[in-house]
DNA sequence: AGCACGCCGACT
DNA sequence: GTCGGCGTGCTC
């Protein structure tokens, strides 16, 4: 305020600084269109991102100042703000970002800024962590009488040792908390600040091979030189991880902090172990099951600075870094890293645009990069950093089709079969010679499908378009899409014979009790993301696998991902087909990726691993790129398919979801949406039609599908249709640009 | 998102 | 006669 070089400043536009007596304009973490403005209070100035509280109707909310005051209200509604929040000011970066994808997704400014100040809107300065010890005084200069217990606590504190909390200090020391309580009382003893820990020591760089060191000398080039993308590229096991670890390294020297993007939890705890190998110490985390107070100190922490590395799952990228400085994705193809509900986005693409606002390098890490991804390395848009080698490995896995219209699976005593002689003949060999098997299937439960073997009717949930899926573990059906679940009914409803239940189809119960039948000495064992509910039970599954109790591995794609197996050698697919068969856009690409993953499992020691893709379909261009290991002849076809299409990333989609407890009231504003559809050169309009999940929660949905031609931006044609019509408060309208599935 | 206002069914 | 359901609308 007295300041006069702030003065100056605050004279030049665009203003950012804003005295008692102006009008901000403050944006809340709302589904709300608008901005509203607020009075700078009296007692302070406020600067442009800061964190501040205000009055909404009768209650408070914590918001960020966006700008000058809009005055579009008359003055008389205007209210002041209340304070500021003590927390950093959303620095310009993080701002401009997120005003970037709410115009983008096409979502009100407020519900993206929710996702960057959600741990500031209940703020609680955070307290600085204390330690007791002893604060100088003798108990006798205190003045207090040396009881038995008082001693004991001054022996323990005698020699400078210090206790971070008076529960641990006293179950430690043997006495009642009141008692030390009483002592920091009378100043015998003291809570002191924690010594600043000192400057991290950086583990001596783990030596890498000379193309890993290559591509890493290549990436960390890009540091400090402003925006560019590098896809870095090269086959599961060959040490993509080492390589943008040096990009950190880097940072860790010169400064700012370095982002780093995974796509789901489950992978973080395996990922941190290697972080802490590499760096000796942990970097601040950030996904959905921190605590409130981890959360509030991660936040925070990444707002002033002081966390350098932050790891975490896609919302990650709306923390307001302080110094950004490198953002890494991480395994850039996963579907996981499009947000499907609230504020629908794809974290890989936002991040892209993230470090462009921030003028910083990105680097996109995969095995198996997306078609978006790989299309832009061939326009040159981005670099392309390929690791060749297979990092400590001789050999890659042999890839073998089975096609299973002429080597069927041959029923046995326990019923269907799954698994063909060929595969079955190398689940013998493999636990013959010791080496454990994993036989792949991504699909949870016992059987896809129940149905009554008199009349023909099938299980299907109450609440949505979905077969119910029989659990034999859990004695239960269950719907995978809405979570309803209800025991096995004895009798049909639709006919009412009795016992009359067949089930269709494998899951993955139903291949483990095949193993366990054709192999009864074998240790099978059966994962799920339902039975990996907790990450520990993750970590004694590794620890399991590892001390080889486990032969015959039972699992959908969680098993797909990470980990380092050296003794399993055999990776069965039991139904490569699955997933193929559907009209998703990505469908084949999806496939591909994911069976690539799966077979990265087999064999990463120095044994060579096998792998059986079970298929009906050998011929497919999915099988024969596994099979051939021609990756970039299948990504030419797939990418010429799409091009002929129009179909992404060579025009754009854009998704209208309507959905509503009434079906007749969904569909009319669906078809009062195609009656005033934007027209146009390059422009086309699909549906209404039911979603392929017609009924989800109880929620009738209709999708409508905007395709433009890639230099048309589908922004201002939707929001101008979306005006054309009166939708009815019942039926929502959710708008995903860019989709990826067609649920 | 919250919270109030407002208009139609089963309870003290 | 009131309590209470959740549809619609507003918050600077």
């Amino acid at each position: 305020m007295n300041n006069l070089a702030d003065t100056a400043v605050s004279s030049t536009p665009p203003q950012d600084r804003f005295e008692p007596g102006e009008v901000v304009c403050v944006v809340l973490p709302l589904p709300i269109e608008a901005a509203y403005d607020y009075a700078v209070p009296v007692h302070e100035s406020l600067v442009l991102g800061d964190v501040v509280e205000v009055p909404l109707g009768r209650r408070f909310e914590v918001g960020v100042v966006w700008g000058p005051g809009k005055g579009d209200v008359a003055a008389h509604k205007i209210k002041p703000v209340v304070q500021r929040v003590g927390v950093p000011p959303i620095p310009d970066v993080s701002r401009a970002f997120i005003d970037w994808v709410a115009a983008y997704t096409l979502q009100p400014t407020g519900a993206v800024l929710r996702m960057t100040l959600n741990p500031a809107r209940r703020w609680q300065p955070p307290t600085p962590p204390t330690v007791i010890a002893a604060a100088g005084p003798s108990l006798e200069t205190a003045g207090v009488k040396p009881t038995p217990a008082r001693q004991k606590i001054m022996a323990a504190v005698s020699k400078g040792r210090t206790f971070d909390s008076m529960s641990r200090m006293a179950k430690a020391v043997g006495v009642s908390s009141g008692v030390i309580r009483d002592l920091i009382d009378v100043g015998v003893l003291a809570l002191r600040p924690v010594a600043a820990s000192a400057a991290v020591q950086l583990p001596a760089a783990p030596t890498l091979e000379a193309g890993q060191r290559a591509a890493a000398g290549t990436i960390c080039e890009k540091l400090g030189q402003g925006f560019s993308v590098t896809v870095l590229d090269g086959v599961t096991g060959s040490g993509k991880t080492e390589v943008y670890f040096e990009a950190i390294a880097k940072i860790m020297e010169t400064g700012g902090q370095a982002l780093v993007l995974l796509p789901e939890i489950a992978l973080t705890a395996q990922w941190m172990a290697r972080f802490v190998a590499r760096f000796g110490f942990a970097p601040a985390e950030w996904h959905s099951d921190l605590s409130g107070k981890q959360r509030r100190e991660n936040w925070l922490h990444t707002a002033t600075g002081e966390a350098r590395v932050v790891v975490g799952a896609r919302s990650a990228l709306f923390l307001p870094f302080k110094d950004l400085r490198l953002i890494v994705v991480d395994e850039e193809h996963e579907g996981a890293f499009k947000q499907e509900d609230g504020v629908i986005y794809h974290a890989r693409d936002m991040a892209v645009v993230r470090a462009r606002e921030g003028k910083i390098p990105i680097v996109l890490s995969s095995a198996t990069p997306s078609l978006e991804t790989m299309t832009n390395v061939q326009a040159g848009r981005y670099a392309e950093v390929h690791l060749p080698t297979r990092f400590g490995v001789a050999v890659l896995p042999k890839i073998n089709v089975i096609d299973l219209k002429t080597d069927k699976p041959e029923k046995g005593p326990w019923g269907r079969a799954w698994l063909a002689p060929p595969l079955v003949k190398a689940i013998d060999d493999a636990l013959r010679s010791g080496e454990q098997s994993l036989l792949f299937l991504n699909r949870r439960g016992y059987a896809p499908l129940t149905l009554c073997n008199s009349c023909g009717h099938r299980l299907h949930c109450p609440q949505c378009t979905a077969w119910l899926v029989e659990h034999k573990l859990t004695r239960r059906l269950q719907c995978h899409h809405c979570g309803y679940n209800a025991p096995r009914p004895i009798k049909c409803s639709s006919c009412g014979a009795a016992d009359s239940f067949v089930a269709c189809g494998p899951g993955i119960e139903r291949v483990a009790e095949e193993a366990q039948a054709r192999w009864p000495e074998a240790r099978v064992k059966m994962v799920a993301s339902d039975t990996l509910d907790r990450p520990s039970a993750v970590a004694e599954l590794i620890e399991e696998i590892l001390q080889r109790r486990i032969d015959i591995l039972v699992g959908t794609q969680v098993l797909a991902k990470g980990h380092h197996f050296p003794n399993l050698t055999l990776v069965g697919v039991v139904d490569a087909d699955l997933g193929l068969s559907s009209w998703d856009l990505r469908a084949a690409e999806r496939t591909y990726q994911l069976l690539h993953q799966v077979s990265g499992r087999a064999g990463r020691a120095e044994r060579q691993g096998r792998v059986f893709l079970q298929t009906h379909d050998p011929a497919h261009p999915v099988m024969q790129a596994l099979v051939s290991g021609n990756d970039a002849e299948f990504y030419a076809r797939e990418s010429e398919g799409r091009d002929m299409l129009a179909m992404p990333p060579f025009g754009r989609l854009t998704a209208l979801i309507l959905s509503g407890p009434d079906e007749i009231q969904v569909k009319a504003v669906g078809e009062a949406l195609a009656r005033v559809a934007p027209q146009g050169e390059g422009i086309e309009v699909l549906g209404p039609a039911p979603a392929f999940m017609a009924l989800l929660r109880g929620r009738h949905r209709h999708r409508m599908l905007l395709k433009t031609r890639r230099d048309i931006k589908p922004q201002a044609l939707v929001k101008d249709w979306l005006e054309r019509v009166r939708v009815p408060g019942a039926v929502r309208i959710q708008i995903d640009v860019d989709p990826y599935s067609f649920f």
